[in-house]
DNA sequence: CGACAGATTGATCCGTCTCAAGCGTGGTGG
DNA sequence: CCACCACGCTTGAGACGGATCAATCTGTCG
């Protein structure tokens, strides 16, 4: 399993900063640079004309988004303040036309991506709301702490709203009771815990990185 | 822009046919195979744990489809019969590390099957029920004929109603309606016009063919 | 000419959205 | 250092869209 970020090393890159809320790219842009979350919380999002927004996605550190090869596709905006590595979109495609690894890694990334929202229109489609909010927290859950730890939650209720296709004060009520029952436990807005594993066999939100940090 | 088909004349390939109702893959498969449709109308679906089953994607002749790198990251399955070219995975992996066109329109390909799941959700979720089915039948005039012709519906209600996130109950009662206000015409459950071009502003729900047939 | 799957129609129920109002907290300026 | 303000989060009451359950109709194929 090789590590992208040493596949890329050959590229252009540069180091960059996005401050909260501030908007990194956005749909129909044309498409110039690759990114790479170094740390921080990306979101990928679809504006709606009615102004509902669609988060499609959302980015940890690691985690490579943009690779669009026209035009974007949706847009990227960061949650709180971000760093990102940006790689030169030529400069990537150059690359990997001489690195069969990197073809593979990259094509394996986006299939990756696919397959996440994939399942996630899935289970935002198909499940009641609470189900939807056991499935995202548990998810986070698993990938960025595990069950028992306290877990960090970067974006707002907005942000999970518009990704569960929720309200936000439904998804407020949901939070509460999924407390009265002891199943979650939040230590302010911004941070929970899960008591109990409860559905393990939910697929999860968020892509299970492979390898790498 | 060049061809796929010619791009991947190269690897080795074969003619299959599936008849109506068949599997072509199913997910957690290992992945061995890319597919090209010839002829019929294939339907991408995810299987939820309930019996539910969500449709993130209906393949018209001349789309590739079924790139996945380890495991198959959703089912595919004929709606009609159909004819698909399938051509092993390793020697398209292998033959795109010769041609650099070939590996750009590989991720084009995926990129574009990504925009349009991506833009789905956000009109499956957002949209009240006669938008949606609206945004289906005249994306679907848009790329098979255009507006004003007779376009063939090869899915029935359910595989609509699970593209869409409807029960066929609600997607007959739309449908209903729609024609009652003149927008829509069927002859027979197989086939409509669209009467009136109405929401040009909407999103395509299909890839809008770049090249090729 | 049956038989069966798919499509339609009807009546009712329930989950979630909406609108509206409180609450808490962190940040800013006096 | 405190008061204020603004934003995000929470809570409540009501309305509504679509799901569900159940029955009937239609076309299609053996």
């Amino acid at each position: 399993m090789s590590d992208l970020a040493s596949l890329l090393s050959g590229a252009r890159q540069r180091l960059v900063r996005y401050k909260k809320g501030q908007i990194i790219f956005d749909e129909g842009e044309p498409s110039s640079a690759v990114f790479r979350v170094v740390s921080g919380c990306v979101r990928l999002q679809i504006n709606g004309a009615d102004g509902h927004r669609q988060i499609v996605g959302f980015l940890f550190p690691g985690d490579l988004f943009g690779l669009c090869v026209d035009e974007r596709t949706s847009s990227a905006g960061a949650i709180g303040d971000v760093e990102l590595t940006r790689y030169a979109l030529d400069s990537v495609l150059q690359l990997s036309t001489q690195s069969t690894e990197l073809t593979f890694e990259l094509i394996r990334t986006i299939n990756t991506q696919f397959n996440a929202l994939a399942h996630q229109v899935e289970h935002v489609t198909h499940l009641p709301a609470r189900e939807r909010v056991l499935w995202f927290l548990s998810g986070l859950a698993d990938r960025r702490s595990g069950i028992g730890a306290s877990v960090p939650l970067p974006m707002n209720r907005r942000d999970i709203g518009d990704f569960l296709a929720l309200a936000p004060e439904t998804l407020s009520r949901v939070i509460k009771t999924l407390q009265e029952q002891g199943i979650v436990a939040f230590r302010g807005p911004r941070a929970f815990t899960v008591r109990i594993p409860a559905l393990k066999s939910l697929p999860q939100p968020f892509e299970q990185r492979p390898a790498a940090a």
